[in-house]
RNA sequence: GGGCGAAUAGCUCAGUUGGUUAGAGCGCCUGCUUUACACGCAGGAUGUCGGGGGUUCGAAUCCCUCUUCGCCCACCA
């Protein structure tokens, strides 16, 4: 590409379009197995897979952040040498995706038990076949370096063979049963849940008192009652006893006795329990086995039966051993409208006690929002205890580290406290479960293969119905994607993975069961670092949903701001594991800065190319010291500061060792830091001064014009080499411009900077900034426009007299002052700064300068810089600073002690002189 | 009910193990067609660091307490 001058204003959809296709043309994404140090090669491995969306899914803001995370990871990891290898995929999502189907079905007035199994399946695929995926282009939008070659989806054959293999080892294992007990059942998705599917939900409900008549012993003994508080009345129909702990002396006549169950008119036994607390209510419950977890194992215990009162859909009716319990007026009736139904029945009959308010907490579906009703079935678990142990000793033993810190006490936490893990869903759409049963002989097989005749019998066999949790898939997603259960070659290149970026919500869902197959199937942690980022909400912080109408779609922002635009955003905006706000209702508030940063990089990028030319490029290292100037060894020298900043907010890549030494342990992956140490770089210093300092250079013939190219170009090279993790179109498209560059090359695998040692005193500069500066707020304060041309001396001290010497035309320039180095004050009015090595800038104003306002304003000046001094001068003096305080700290307090006596020396000079006291 | 996090400029947020005069971006005020950029440049204003107490030579930072938000977990009917 030639240094031709680039059009004045930046075309971020033509230029993003362009660069994403010749990269993946040029195939800089695709990772390459033998390049690996794991296999015959000599570069670490650098591993991210996915959080795979769920297949129907389309980009949200939550995403966008996700991946752009994920992207700028990638990118620094790629230019630093790794061999990179992003896997992208998406989930089957098995409710989620069913329950769009089902939708459809709906409109045509079908469910899918009208289709049918088969047709039903048959027609999901069709429809992610169709439409499914469209995130993983969207992804591209947003510059997403993903490696496309080996794009994932957890229903695919290669990934059901996985999800077989982990089964039947499971099983093999015994970690896999089949259990008889209380699950979450979503009526509406007709489909049991695990308990974190079931989330809670605060609600203010009614505690309901209900007495239940004791039967009389015999003929003369009076009517007694006792009292059980429900917050579900409704369950009542199922209860099969009522429970007092064993130790409640109120009920201890009462035990072994029966009572008449009101509505249904069962009479179950009264039974003693440590369950029942004493404390609470009447200190007797309800016991209804069928449809409360507790109360199951209360069941159990006393070998109580077990009636289920309701149809699937949550409707009461008689559905298993609940024969004659439920009265033809309740037959049929949804359990919320049973509830108000058996509430009246009850008061009717004088059995409701009282009614309170009563706070508590309901579980609903994580897909629908339905509450879940706990019901008694035969499910398929996986025994959790043993699979948690290693998982649970990775993170204490720091083989694997979770940022933010706090995440680890949480994942402990729950990995400590965790039960069986319900993995056999109700629905059609997702991994089968790889059971038959043998209709002859009742054998049952788990099979990595479909079973065709009993193993045993010969019989014939049907399979299981019921299909996998879909996280049962994705917890195997780190190994599956590369090939497992076979030995490939990006096993063995890319396993164990680096880093795992997702949002807290799934820790558990997804991240924890990832870490546990991991150990359970390939014996390592898939990951060392879990980076747990923020949610994006709106400015009341408030989640960002499609459904509250919050939302900012991606792909917007992407069209008016561009796609570096939004990721400078998000980057910009993220402390670690911080929420990141964004206001829907003002994107250019969001995205604006982001912008207009990419806008100045272009111009940035105009300027360089117009006046640096397409000649050749000396090479910075071969510019003998002697021809540097102060402003080229600054720039180099802030440049070295800019790469070691953004090094240390990146962090180490990887461990040290196996684990994770304390200094590295939470460090790095400070993006924002990262982010504001490029971009102060880029426009504070390059653009703000560099640039500024090195125009009149530029249009000088000679050998200083090109010591200036070759020091701005690096410069520029190295800033856009900083920046393309973050903003990779604009800095490629600009980068590739450069008179340094080469053909076929790109920045996406250019190497990343590193700091090198430049000669010349780079200091010096720093005192040449100040000057200015100084100039520039006499200017302001004393309101002189900057067109206005003005005159001004500078008194420098000793040691800076060369430097001011030497550098007055930048300064002139830089101010637009024409300026004298005199070792005398100008007679007459005149504005003064004194800098702080006591350099005087004085500016000469006859007319304009008001002598009461230059000394009350010289005075006030010292006055404050003399209260600082005092504080500063009584810190060193105190025994316990010097003693105490880190050694650095002291040094740097001492130097800033002489530094402000010199100057408050000139300061108190220049306000004896001008003012004359 | 248990645990965790947050509260810093008008807004969104930084502030690493306590250590100069608490920072950035946006917004605000003043000025500027300075030949890359008005999506810009120069200058400026703005903070009882949520309240109270404590530790310390020194606290936005550590401890206690209160208030207000938010999150996670939870079988008390």
């Amino acid at each position: 590409m030639s240094t031709t001058e680039l059009p004045p204003t930046y075309d971020h959809a033509a230029t993003e379009r362009d660069l994403y296709a010749r990269w993946q043309d040029a195939g800089v994404f695709t990772a390459h197995a033998e390049r690996s140090r794991r296999a015959a090669g000599d570069r670490d491995p650098f591993t991210i897979v996915i959080p795979p969306p769920n297949v129907t899914a389309v980009l949200h803001m939550g995403h966008g952040l996700n991946n752009t995370v994920q992207d700028v990871i990638m990118r620094w990891r790629r230019m630093s040498g790794d061999e990179v290898l992003w896997v992208p995929g998406t989930d089957h999502a098995g409710i989620a995706t069913q329950n769009v189907v089902e939708k459809q079905l709906a409109k045509e007035g079908k469910s899918r038990f009208d289709v049918g199994r088969a047709a039903f399946v048959a027609r999901t695929s069709a429809f992610v076949a169709e439409t499914g995926g469209t995130i993983l282009s969207q992804l591209k939008a947003i510059g997403a370096s993903a490696d496309w070659t080996r794009t994932a989806y957890t229903l695919s054959p290669q990934l059901s063979r996985a999800v077989r293999e982990a089964f039947v080892r499971l099983y093999e294992r015994g970690l896999i049963y089949r259990g008889h007990r209380v699950i979450h059942w979503c009526p509406r998705c007709l489909t049991s849940l695990s308990d974190e599917e079931a989330e809670h939900h605060d609600v203010h409900g009614r505690l309901y008192h209900i007495s239940y008549p004791i039967t009389p012993a015999n003929a003369t003994e009076e009517p007694r009652f006792i009292t059980v508080a429900t917050t579900r009345p409704e369950t009542l129909l199922g209860d099969v006893a009522v429970a007092v702990n064993p130790n409640d002396e109120r009920y201890q006549d009462l035990i072994g006795r029966t009572v008449m169950l009101p509505i249904a008119e069962v009479e179950i036994p009264i039974v003693a329990d440590e369950y029942s607390d004493p404390t609470f209510g009447s200190g007797a419950v309800k016991i209804t086995p069928a449809h409360d977890a507790n109360d199951f194992e209360v069941g159990q215990r006393h070998g109580l039966p077990m009636p289920v009162i309701m149809t699937p859909s949550g409707q009461i009716g008689e559905f298993m051993d609940a024969a004659g319990r439920v009265p033809p007026a309740l037959d049929g009736l949804d359990r919320f409208a049973a509830r108000d139904a058996i509430v009246q029945m009850l008061e009717a009959a004088g059995r409701l006690e009282k009614v309170e308010p009563h706070p508590h907490s309901v579980r609903r579906c994580y897909r629908c929002e339905t509450v879940v009703e706990p019901r008694l079935s035969d499910q398929w678990f996986v025994k959790m205890k043993p699979l948690a142990e290693p998982a649970l000793r990775a993170v204490r033993e720091r083989e694997i580290r979770i940022l933010p810190e706090r995440w680890e006490a949480v994942y402990i936490n729950w990995l400590e406290g965790i039960r069986d893990w319900n993995i056999s869903r109700q629905l059609w759409w997702g991994h089968r479960v790889p059971v038959w049963y043998c209709d002859a002989c009742g054998k049952v097989t788990a099979s990595r293969d479909d079973v065709e005749r009993c193993p045993s019998c010969s019989g014939p066999v049907h399979q299981d119905e019921d299909v996998l949790d879909t996280w049962f898939s994705s917890g195997l997603w780190p190994f599956s994607t590369l090939g497992w259960p076979d030995d490939t070659a990006d096993l063995k290149a890319f396993y164990p993975t680096d880093m795992l970026v997702t949002a807290p919500e799934i820790l558990f869902f997804w991240v924890a069961r990832m870490i546990m197959t991991g150990f359970a199937f390939m014996g390592e942690a898939p990951f060392h670092t879990v980076y747990l980022h923020g949610t994006v909400r709106d400015t009341n912080h408030v989640k960002m949903s499609k459904s509250l109408g919050n939302g900012i779609d991606p792909l917007d922002v992407v069209a008016l701001y561009g796609a570096d635009a939004l990721r400078y955003t998000v980057v910009a905006g993220m402390g670690l594991g911080a929420d990141t706000i964004l206001d829907p209702k003002d994107l250019d508030r969001s995205f604006g800065p982001g912008r207009n940063f990419v806008t100045k990089l272009w111009n940035m990028g105009r300027f360089l190319l117009t006046n640096v030319g397409d000649d050749s490029v000396l090479a910075v290292t071969n510019i003998p010291a002697s021809d540097f100037t102060r402003a080229d060894a600054w720039i180099l020298e802030r440049l070295n500061a800019a790469i070691a900043a953004c090094n240390a907010a990146l962090g180490p890549a990887r461990p040290g060792a196996t684990q994770w030494r304390d200094d590295e342990r939470y460090a790095g992956l400070r993006l924002n830091e990262y982010t504001e140490a490029a971009r102060n770089f880029v426009w504070n210093e390059l653009a703000d001064w560099y640039l500024e300092s090195v125009k009149g250079r530029l249009t000088t013939a000679g050998d200083d014009r090109n010591v200036a190219r070759a020091v701005l170009v690096h410069a520029f090279d190295y800033a856009l080499r900083l920046l393309h993790p973050i903003v990779p179109f604009v800095t490629e498209a600009l980068w590739q411009r450069l008179p340094v560059y080469k053909n076929g090359t790109f920045l996406t695998t250019a190497s990343w900077p590193a700091v090198a040692r430049y000669p010349g005193q780079p200091a010096e500069f720093d005192r040449v900034i100040e000057g200015v500066a100084a100039i520039r707020q006499l200017r302001g304060e004393y309101g002189i426009t900057p067109g206005k041309l003005l005159s001004g001396i500078v008194i420098p001290s000793a040691a800076a007299h060369p430097i001011f010497a030497a550098e007055t035309g930048l300064i002139e320039r830089l101010t637009r002052c024409t300026l004298t180095v005199a070792k005398a004050s100008p007679a007459g009015a005149a504005a003064h700064q004194v800098l702080s090595d006591g350099t005087e800038i004085v500016l000469p104003l006859a007319g304009a300068i008001d002598l009461e306002k230059e000394c009350s304003r010289l005075k006030g000046e010292l006055e404050g810089l003399e209260q600082q001094l005092t504080g500063l001068r009584a810190r060193l003096q105190n025994e316990n600073f010097v003693s105490r305080a880190r050694p650095d700290v002291v040094e740097a307090e001492r130097r800033k002690e002489q530094e402000w006596t010199v100057r408050r020396e000139q300061l108190a000079g220049k306000v004896a002189s001008l003012c004359g006291t």
